[in-house]
DNA sequence: GACAACATACCAACCGGTTGGTATGTAACT
DNA sequence: AGTTACATACCAACCGGTTGGTATGTTGTC
C-alpha cells in the first residue's frame, strides 16, 4: 500500500524497542524512554500502538523479520550436504557471539521470560519467533536424517528446538557471568552432540 | 543463637519473592505486592532490606540455599557409578518439570535475564546460584571421566554448565509454548548427549 | 532482681517523581 | 474536505523510598 517512503516513526520505535528490550528488559523499559530513543513523541507512539503491550508483540514480530532475513541470506544454505548446512548454522550462531550480551542475545527469549504470564499476545509473538526460527532448521535436519540413513528415536523438530534451547541457555549463562566464552563453549557442545547423532567424528578442532 | 523462634518477616518476604519473581519477573513485581504477599508492611521490608535491589540479591541467595538443600538430599547421590549419578541428576531435573512454568522454572535464570545490565549485585548473586549449582555436578562428571577412562576435548566444568544451559533454555521454550513437554524433550536430548560422551547406549526407552 | 540504656523488629502514613495512557491540536498529503 | 501522521500538554495512579513512632527484647550496673 505505501507507494512513497512510508515515514518511519513506527519502524524507529520498533528498532529502538529491540535495543532497549535487550538492554533492560521489557518491563523496565518505559514508553518515554522508547520515544526518546526513537526520536519521536508519545503521541506518535500511541498513534501506531494502542498500548505498550501491543508494541511488545509488534517488536517480537519485527525481531522475527529482521533475524529471518539475516539467516535466510547466510552462506551455510549453499552447502550440498544437509548435515553441513546444520553444522554451518551452528557455527554461524557461534560466530555471532560477539560484543556485549545486549548485542547478541535474543529479544524473543528475553521478553517471553518475563512476560509469559502477563501478556498472551507477547507470549505468542515470542513463541512464533523462536519456534518459527527453529522450523527453518527442521528441513535440513530431516534431509540429513534421510541422507545419512538414520532411524532416530528423536525427531527433526525436537533437535531443532534443542538447538534453540542451548542457545537461549547460553545467553543466560553469558549474561550471568558477563563472559561470552561460556556461551561459545555451550555451542561447541551442541555441535559435538549433533555430530555424534550423525556418527560424525569431532572433525577439526578450533 | 536463636533460642526461641525469631519471628520470620524477612523469611516470609524472601519466600514471597521467589514466588512472585517466577510469576511476574523482578521489575514487574512491586514492593507493595511483595509486602502484601508476605503479609508484612512496607516498614518491615525496608527494615530488612535497604532497597528493592538488595532484596533481589538476597532472594537469589535464598534460592541457592533452598534448592541447594533439596538437591543435596536427593537420591541420585547414592549411586555407585559416577556416571549413574550424573544421569540420575538429569532424570531428577526432568521429573521436576511438573505443573505451571512458574512452579518449575529458575529464579536466578529469570532474574539475571532482565537485571544483568541494571544491578551488579543481583547479577553476581544469580551467577553464583547457577554456577554454584553447576559446580556440585562437576565432581561426579570428573569421577565419571576417570572411571570410564576418557580423555575428552571438553572439561567437566563445561559439561556441567552445558546441562544448566539446556535446562535454562528448556524453561524459556516451556514458557513460550505453555507446554512443559517441550522442556522434557530438551532434557532427553541432554541425557542422550551425556550418554554418547561416555559411549553408553541409549539405554531403556520410556 | 530492679532499672536504666540501648537495639531490634515492625507499623501506618506520607512524599515526590515516574508511569502508561489520553485529549487536543496541526500540518501534510490525497 | 477528509484522512493519516504526528506533536504538545496533561493526568490520575502507582512507584520506591522515608518518616516518626511503638512494642519487644537484650544487656550492663548496682
Amino acid at each position: 500500500m505505501p507507494s512513497t517512503r512510508p515515514a518511519p516513526a513506527r519502524t524507529k520505535l520498533l528498532d529502538a524497542a529491540l535495543t532497549l528490550i535487550r538492554q533492560k528488559g521489557f518491563s523496565a523499559t518505559s514508553v518515554d524512554e522508547l520515544c526518546q530513543a526513537a526520536g519521536v513523541t508519545k503521541g506518535a507512539f500511541f498513534h501506531h500502538f494502542e498500548s505498550k503491550e501491543a508494541l511488545g508483540a509488534a517488536a517480537a514480530n519485527h525481531w522475527s523479520e529482521v533475524t529471518g532475513a539475516m539467516f535466510a541470506a547466510a552462506d551455510y544454505h549453499g552447502e550440498a550436504d544437509p548435515l553441513a548446512r546444520v553444522l554451518g548454522y551452528i557455527e554461524l550462531r557461534k560466530s555471532l557471539l560477539e560484543g556485549e550480551p545486549a548485542e547478541f542475545t535474543c529479544v524473543a527469549g528475553t521478553m517471553v521470560q518475563e512476560q509469559f504470564g502477563a501478556s498472551e499476545d507477547i507470549r505468542m509473538a515470542c513463541r512464533d519467533s523462536i519456534f518459527g526460527h527453529a522450523a527453518t532448521l527442521e528441513a535440513d535436519i530431516s534431509a540429513a536424517i534421510a541422507a545419512y540413513g538414520l532411524s532416530p528415536d528423536w525427531t527433526a523438530k525436537s533437535l531443532a528446538l534443542h538447538s534453540q534451547a542451548v542457545l537461549q541457555g547460553a545467553f543466560i549463562l553469558a549474561k550471568a557471568s558477563s563472559d561470552r566464552e561460556v556461551a561459545r563453549d555451550m555451542v561447541d557442545h551442541l555441535s559435538r552432540y549433533v555430530r555424534s547423532l550423525f556418527h560424525r567424528p569431532p572433525a577439526q578442532e578450533a
